[in-house]
RNA sequence: AGGGGUGUAGCCAAGUGGUAAGGCAAGGGACUUUGACUCCCUCAGUCGCUGGUUCGAGUCCAGCCAUCCCUGCCA
């Protein structure tokens, strides 16, 4: 009913999804006349279980399961683990987990690429029975002599042996009756190509190394050209999706396609993977980190995995808000770290509980306070949330605050406490007028000395005099509980680590990771356990590290600090 | 060198022959009990370059330049 009175007006508001260049394609392809007419747009996210998900997983894994969902399709979760040299279970649990905190979801469609191989062998040997594949004896080091180069075409002697030899001798490989690298099968296409990946590429190789969930079973393995395509075709995959250093071997993925007998034919396209400035994103180069203890490990907070941002305290939402703004096209891009660290503070900002913390202490002693009083005042949780309520804090003589909001000798445009300086204000609290400093012999200030107004509790000056100075905070000394702070800042200290002839060690951030012992927290913070997460006023957005944090000893992880206004000028 | 891609602002990125969206960063201002947040303003006379087609070209054509990937029995 509502509908015909809305009859000739937009019925809602949202702009045009947005349409990359695959959603283009996934559009025509299901249109009436399209490759898939009428059918279930299907996709899948194919990880080797070889190692932790990083931030650039997380660009495929919603370019997979939300081009899926965009289209009311479904996306299968498949462990790629043809390779048992480099394969192992625990990352197979690892991965599943970094998947679903996400938030993306497979439902009952979790697979193995190994659960195909029986299936896989089978089309290989009919790919053998029609012509079209051959055993080749070629040890590897032949091989890579035989290969030929750009004007030269590759040879095996072994290309025109008969139909029969191939089937017996794949069998025997199957059987066990060859060393390593004494045999392999290979697809027959193109020795000459310019694109060596259809120079007869090997489909099959043989190993004899337990594999992490078929055993001693196999001792042959399929390769990942021959592979992925039966996996995808016998899943039902309309579309897979991938990365452009695959564009190269989709002919070949299109071979396999067209000369095997699988019951489908999906279609291969090709995206632009994530980089990211100040960090590297490749598995070999993280797995070094990990394995020679640059970092303490695949969670340490400096990493790019999934784990290790998530211990770092970013939020699923700030990294799916990230991958679904750098777009998604064909051109390689790096983006700025920068641009991640406003998606974390975006939503932070809306979420987080403030709570005040001095990461540097300084004693500041309010000299007109009676010794031995206290009282409580009232702090907001989340000024952006009038929902979050508010807290209790307490009060007294002796603070602490910050050190940086102390100067002897105010530098220009400074506007917290030096001495005879601006009128302050204790967040939350009252005005205070900065009245000097107490040194010790070396001359370091270890104190601040200031006068606060009795008339302003809360903040504000009962005659309404405007308050010139900053509003800082403070955490009052007598209830402060202490607390290790890790800062963190890039892991490298090049932009781009990865770039050129370098090495990627030698451009490592040697200040990447900052530990500060007793800082000052409020009270209120005495229980926080992981994953509890806060803004500490004016620093960053914090959260309880999940791994060395107690009850007795707090480790607070900053996840990125607020952006900073402040700039000293001239 | 051969094969395959990609060039729109400092970084991403729309743009599909009709007169350069948006976000981040940056700069300026307003507001502010976080130098945060929020809000407002500014930020590509031109799309790698050179020609051509066209009334009209970032979009089409040709040539050139730059840059990335491939030449594992890795994925």
């Amino acid at each position: 009913m509502a509908e015909e009175l809305n009859h000739g007006t937009p019925t809602t508001q949202e702009p045009a999804p947005s349409q990359n260049f695959i959603h283009e394609f996934i559009t025509e392809d299901i249109a009436p006349g399209g490759r898939f007419a009428g059918m279930q747009v299907h996709t899948r996210f194919p990880p080797e279980p070889n190692g932790y998900l990083h931030i650039g997983h997380c660009k495929a894994l919603i370019i997979d399961f939300g081009s899926a969902e965009k289209f009311g399709g479904i996306c299968n979760l498949r462990m790629d683990d043809t390779n048992p040299a480099k394969e192992d279970t625990e990352f197979v649990d690892a991965i599943q987990e970094d998947i679903h905190w996400l938030g993306f979801d497979w439902g009952d469609r979790f697979f193995y690429g190994s659960d195909y191989f029986e299936k896989t062998y089978e089309l290989a040997v009919g790919l053998i029975k029609k012509g079209l594949a051959y055993v080749c004896e070629l040890t590897p080091e032949q091989f890579k002599e035989y290969r030929g180069d750009t004007n030269t075409p590759a040879r095996s002697p072994w290309r025109d042996r008969p139909i029969e030899e191939s089937l017996d001798l794949f069998e025997r490989m199957r059987n066990g009756e060859f060393p390593e690298g004494s045999h392999t099968l290979r697809a027959k296409i193109d020795l000459a190509s310019g694109n060596f990946n259809m120079r007869d590429p090997v489909l099959y190789r043989i190993r004899y190394i337990e594999h992490h969930r078929q055993g001693t079973k196999w001792c042959i393995f399929p390769m990942y050209d021959f592979a992925h395509p039966i996996q995808d075709a016998l899943e039902g995959i309309t579309h897979s999706l991938c990365s452009l250093e695959y564009e190269d071997h989709r002919p070949l993925y299109d071979w396999v396609i067209e000369h095997t007998d699988v019951p489908s034919k999906p279609r291969q396209i090709e995206f632009a993977r994530l980089g990211i400035n100040y960090t590297v994103m490749s598995k070999r180069k993280l797995r070094k980190l990990v394995e020679e203890h640059y970092v303490s490990g695949w969670d340490d907070p400096r990493m790019p995995t999934l784990c290790g941002l998530r211990r770092r305290g970013y939020t699923p939402t700030s990294i799916r808000n990230f991958c679904d703004r750098i777009g998604v096209a064909k051109n390689p891009s790096t983006v700025e770290y920068g641009f991640l660290e406003h998606c974390l503070r975006e939503d932070l900002n809306e979420h987080a509980q403030r709570a005040m913390a001095v990461l540097r202490p300084l004693k500041l002693t309010i000299t007109n306070y009676p010794e031995g009083q206290t009282e409580t005042v009232e702090v907001e949780n989340n000024p952006n949330d009038p929902n979050a309520g508010s807290r209790q804090v307490s009060f007294s003589r002796h603070l602490y605050i910050e050190s940086e909001d102390f100067l002897e000798t105010p530098i220009p445009k400074y506007k917290r406490l030096y001495p005879d300086g601006l009128e302050c204000r204790l967040k939350g609290a009252y005005l205070i007028r900065c009245t000097g400093c107490v040194k010790d012999e070396a001359g370091n200030v270890i104190e601040v000395l200031a006068e606060y107004d009795p008339e302003s509790r809360g903040g504000n000056p009962a005659d309404g005099r405007k308050v010139k100075g900053a509003t800082i905070h403070w955490v009052d000394a007598a209830t402060a509980v202490d607390a290790q702070v890790r800062l963190y800042s890039n892991l490298f200290s090049d932009a781009d680590p990865d770039g050129g002839d370098k090495d990627f060690l030698e451009c490592l951030n040697p200040n990447s990771l900052e530990i500060l012992e007793g800082c000052k927290l409020e009270a209120s913070l005495a229980s926080a356990t992981a994953p509890a997460q806060y803004q500490f006023l004016r620093l960053g957005y914090f959260c309880v590290d999940s791994k060395d944090s107690t009850p007795e000893k707090l480790v607070f992880n900053r996840a990125v600090s607020l952006k900073d206004g402040f700039k000293p000028g001239t």
